[in-house]
DNA sequence: GTCTATATGACGATAGAC
DNA sequence: GTCTATCGTCATATAGAC
């Protein structure tokens, strides 16, 4: 079978296994529900993936590894660590709306439960970057001089939860109606004076 | 049995299920789990709870009201909504150094992949009664006027997330020692000018 | 590569003796 | 109330035909 035939097909068993993971729960998804949903046969399902923790854990891979390239993009992009951040918010949010059950796969779910993965996800890529933005914030004088855990966290969380409240359904606006609030009250927490 | 003697191993059950659920999550857990470590039979623990998701759902609401109670004595002790909400970090933080199970349990679990709960924690009683203070906070004019949602989660999404580091073992000082770094970010986000 | 059929095992829950 | 033994179910994963 022509590669690209493969590779359409392995997307579109990652794309209805996120469905039903972020609708479901990891536990409460059968190999069978994600083969039967697509048509396919366990057998087939089998044969692209070695079983079903390989597939939660490509998914997780893809979903970080594409956050993480944004992030860098919005790094060269944005110099001052003010705008930089913001336009984190601004994407965040911006996905959320777009394909919010990659955001609630990649922040709302407790992948140890599931994956033998080593590291929470608060120690990944997307996260370290963003903690060494708000570092060379500090050093340059843009951030108050905290602790650099305090000052992560001060930045981001407001606007994670934020997100979490959106795909709960607990907000009733798009997310994005919420970014210059949100955003100013990430910055005056953290902004030198 | 003396009605005693059975609430202190109704209360002995919770306490391995708590541990057993936060430490492998609710799905890794077996009742066999619970059952085996506290040296009972399968038979007498389901003499004391209906099934597995009765175990949970107990707990979860046990833990909920305790954590509302304490919110109404800090509304109490406290007039004004600084003092009040900086209690309330100060009463989280404390709580999930004595606690760390409770306060995992209550706020990072997924309730809703196993217990039939029909709302968010965000939704539940103590959040409730965090987002009254706020907005009785925003008519005395000491919070700004901004969207409320927004504001409590400023206030609160910070140090909420600071436990969930701690929980996972990324913060090395004990939750205290940030109170009045995360604290101050806390307020001078919402605080009136 | 894709299918059907099935092996294997675990788990939740119950029955019934004591 | 407490125990042991067991039932029914369902999920993951594999075997083997095509």
């Amino acid at each position: 079978m022509r590669d690209s035939k493969k590779q359409e097909r392995q997307e579109k068993i990652l794309l209805e296994a996120l469905r039903l993971f972020t609708e479901k729960g990891y536990f409460n998804t059968s190999v069978s529900d994600i083969q039967a949903a697509l048509n396919l046969s366990v057998g087939t399902l089998y044969n692209y993936f070695k079983n079903k923790e390989a597939i939660a854990i490509t998914l997780f891979s893809n979903i970080e590894n594409c956050l993480y390239e944004a992030l860098c993009e919005i790094e060269r992009k944005h110099l001052d660590t003010a705008g930089r951040c913001k336009a984190i918010v601004h994407h965040l949010f911006d996905t959320t709306e777009r394909a919010p059950a990659s955001m609630q796969y990649l922040f709302y779910t407790k992948h140890r439960e599931f994956m033998a993965v080593e590291k929470s996800v608060f120690a990944s890529l997307p996260f370290l970057k963003m903690k060494e933005m708000v570092i060379q914030g500090q050093q340059r004088g843009e951030i108050r001089d905290i602790d650099a855990d305090v000052a992560l966290v001060a930045l981001f969380a407001g606007p994670m939860r934020m997100i979490s409240l959106r795909i709960d359904n607990i907000l009733e606006r798009p997310l994005p109606t919420y970014l210059d609030e949100s955003w100013e009250c990430a910055w005056r927490s953290v902004k030198a004076v």
